[in-house]
DNA sequence: CTGTTAGCGCGTTCAC
DNA sequence: GTGAACGCGCTAACAG
C-alpha cells in the first residue's frame, strides 16, 4: 500500500481530456458547460475519488468557508444547544464551524480571537467575556463581521440578546405575585450589561411594589453563604424568595442552600437561564430559559448576511426569555409561556 | 479608511532588504539568520503588522496544525471538560482544535468525518457513535491518524477508554456492601462495546455474590417506567437498588422515578459518569466519573506522537474510574477514591 | 548565511 | 463553450 497522493484537478483534467480550468466551472456549480463534457468530468471525478482542495481554494478566493464561534465555554445547556444549531445551520449552507472558548478570560479571549484570524475565519459569533474591553476586539479583529451573542459588544457590533430587563422584571413580579414579602436577588460578580440590566428589571418590579431591592453580589463561596444564609435566616423581615440572575449564580445559591440546611421548598426561588436538571430536584426549579436554538439561528443568519457583504447599520435584535413554571416559584403545576 | 490588504512575506522582505526565504527562516523559529539581519526583519514585521498566512503555508507544507475532534455533543460535564483540556493541550502545542458533533447518529457522522477530511485536519480524536460502522469510518478516513475517545474503534485504532468492566463491578460491589438484595442495572439501547463490559462487570460481580442479574434496556420512556417501576414495586424480591449505566440513562432513570413517586432515598443508587448536579438532588448521587482530564490529555498527546509520525503498534490506554461517593449510593459521608 | 527559483492546487482573466 | 497562462502566499531546494 502505498501512499497514494490525492488527485488534483488537472488529474481530473487529463483523465476527461479536457482543460483543467473547465473542471474548475464545472465542480463549482451549474455554469455553462456541454453536457457531453460534464459527463465525462463525472466520471473521471468519481473514478479518481476527487476531491478539491479546500486550502487552495481558500487561498485563491480569500474566503475560507468558515465561521469562528467563540464561548465562554460549553458545559450547559445553552451555550451547548446553541453550538449544535449553529453547526446544523451551518453545515446547511456550506459553512464548517471552528469552535473555541475563553473561560471568562479577556486574555484567553484575546489569544482566541487572534487564532480565528489567522485561521482567517469568514465571520464571527461570539460571546464577550466579562471583563471585556471593546475596543481592544474590535481593533483586533479588523473587518471581519463579527456578532455578539447572549452579551453585547457595543452599539457598533451585531449583537442577539435576551430581553434582560423584561426577563427579569417578570420573574420578579412572579415571585410578587406569589405573595413573597422580601426578595434577594443574587448576582454574579462579572461588570456585564445583560447582569445590569437583569438588575434594573428585579429593581423595577421591586420598587413599583413597593419594597426594597436587595442584592447579593456572589464574589466567593464563603461569602456568598454567610451573605445569603443572613439574609434568610434573619429576624426582621427575612428574605423569603431568591432570584438567581443566571447559570453559574443557581449553582452556587443551590450549593450553598444545601450547605446551610435550608430547604428549597421554604423559599420562593426562580432562576435565569435554564438547568438541564430543574426538574430533577425538590421542588422543581422555575427557571427563565434563554431560547438557544433561536438565539442560534438569528446569529447565524445575521452573520451569514454580513459575510456576503452585507452593508447594513448594526442590527440588535432582542428575544423574549420562556418563563419555565415548575414548582419553586411556588405555584402548583407546571407550565411555560414566552414573555 | 481603505480595504489595505494585508502585508505579505515579500512585502516584509522588501522592507528589510532581504530576500523572502531569509523571512520565511526567521519567521518559522531558530533557524541561522544573522542576528543583524534578524533585527531588521523584526523591524519590518513590527511595522507592516506583518502576519504568516496560514492557509498558503499549510498549502504549501501540506500541514494544517489543525486537529479534528467529533463528540456525540457537548452538553455533558465530560466531554465538556474533555474539549476544554484537549482545546488548552492544542494551543500550546500550535495546535487549534475544530470541534464537531455527530448527535449519535452514524451517518451524520460519517458526513462530519468527510468535512474533517475536506479540512485536512493533522488529526482526529472522535468518540464513535453507537451505530458506527468501523470499516466504513477507516476507509473514510484513510491514513489521517486517529485516536478513539471513550469507546473503542476496533483494535487498530488508537483508543483511550475507561476500565469499563472494572468500574460496573466495583460500583456494583460497593451497592453489595450496603446489604442491598436486588440490584438491578439499566443500560443504554446502543451496541456499544463500552456498555457492553459494564455489563459483564456488573454481572460478574452479581453472580459472585450469588445474585441474580437483572438488567432493562431504556428504549423508550414509556417503556423504561413500566419496567423499572415493576422492578421496584413488585412483591416478590423487588429490586432495592439500581446501577445506572451512562450519563444518559441516569437521566432517563431520574425522571422515570419522580414520574413513579418514587423516592431516591429509598433505594441504592450509583450511575456511571458523573453528573453536574450530583449533590443538589436529594440524597446527593454517588457516581461513578471518568476523569475527562486525564482522558483528554492521553489521547491529545497520543495523536500528537501519531502525527508526527509514530508508526508504533496501536496503543490501548485504559483509565480507572473515580469512585465519588456521595449518598444515594448508602453511605452516610461522602469521599472519593480511584479505583 | 543568503537569494533565486519552482511549485503546492486552485480560480480567474483573456484570448480563441 | 473552452484552454492557456498567471498568481494567491508560502516553503523547500538549490546555487551562490
Amino acid at each position: 500500500m502505498k501512499e497514494t497522493k490525492r488527485p488534483t484537478i488537472i488529474d481530473v483534467a487529463h483523465a476527461a481530456n479536457v482543460g483543467a480550468s473547465t473542471v474548475s466551472r464545472h465542480v463549482r456549480g451549474g455554469k455553462s458547460v456541454s453536457p457531453e463534457v460534464a459527463r465525462r468530468i463525472e466520471i473521471a471525478i468519481a473514478q479518481l475519488g476527487y476531491e478539491p482542495n479546500t486550502l487552495a481554494r481558500s487561498l485563491r478566493v480569500g474566503r475560507t468557508q468558515t465561521l469562528g464561534v467563540l464561548f465562554p465555554h460549553v458545559n450547559n445547556v445553552f451555550f451547548g444547544n446553541a453550538l449544535r444549531t449553529i453547526q446544523t445551520e451551518a453545515r446547511i449552507n456550506g459553512f464548517t464551524v471552528m469552535l473555541l472558548t475563553h473561560q471568562e478570560e479577556a486574555k484567553l479571549q484575546q489569544e482566541q480571537l487572534a487564532s480565528l484570524k489567522r485561521s482567517q475565519v469568514d465571520g464571527i459569533i461570539m460571546v464577550p467575556a466579562a471583563e471585556t474591553n471593546v475596543a481592544q476586539v474590535r481593533a483586533l479583529l479588523g473587518n471581519t463581521p463579527v456578532v455578539a451573542f447572549d452579551r453585547s459588544l457595543g452599539s457598533a457590533v451585531d449583537s442577539v440578546l435576551l430581553d434582560n430587563y423584561r426577563a427579569a422584571r417578570e420573574a420578579t413580579e412572579h415571585l410578587l405575585g406569589h405573595r413573597h414579602s422580601h426578595i434577594v436577588a443574587v448576582n454574579a460578580p462579572y461588570k456585564l450589561q445583560p447582569l445590569q440590566s437583569r438588575f434594573n428589571g428585579y429593581k423595577e418590579a421591586m420598587e413599583t411594589a413597593g419594597k426594597h431591592a436587595e442584592t447579593i453580589v456572589w464574589h466567593e463561596s464563603e461569602q456568598l453563604r454567610k451573605e445569603l444564609c443572613a439574609a434568610l435566616q434573619r429576624k426582621r423581615e427575612p428574605a423569603t424568595a431568591i432570584l438567581s440572575m443566571s447559570y453559574s449564580v443557581t449553582l452556587a445559591v443551590l450549593s450553598t442552600l444545601r450547605e446551610c440546611h435550608i430547604a428549597l421548598s421554604k423559599i420562593g426561588f426562580i432562576g435565569i437561564d435554564d438547568m438541564e436538571f430543574a426538574n430533577f430536584i425538590h421542588p422543581p426549579l422555575t427557571t427563565l430559559a434563554q431560547p438557544s436554538e433561536q438565539f442560534a439561528r438569528l446569529a447565524f443568519q445575521q452573520l451569514l448576511g454580513r459575510t456576503s457583504g452585507s452593508k447594513e447599520k448594526p442590527v440588535h435584535v432582542v428575544v423574549a426569555g420562556n418563563m419555565m413554571i415548575r414548582s419553586s416559584c411556588g405555584c402548583k403545576s407546571a407550565s411555560s409561556r414566552s414573555l
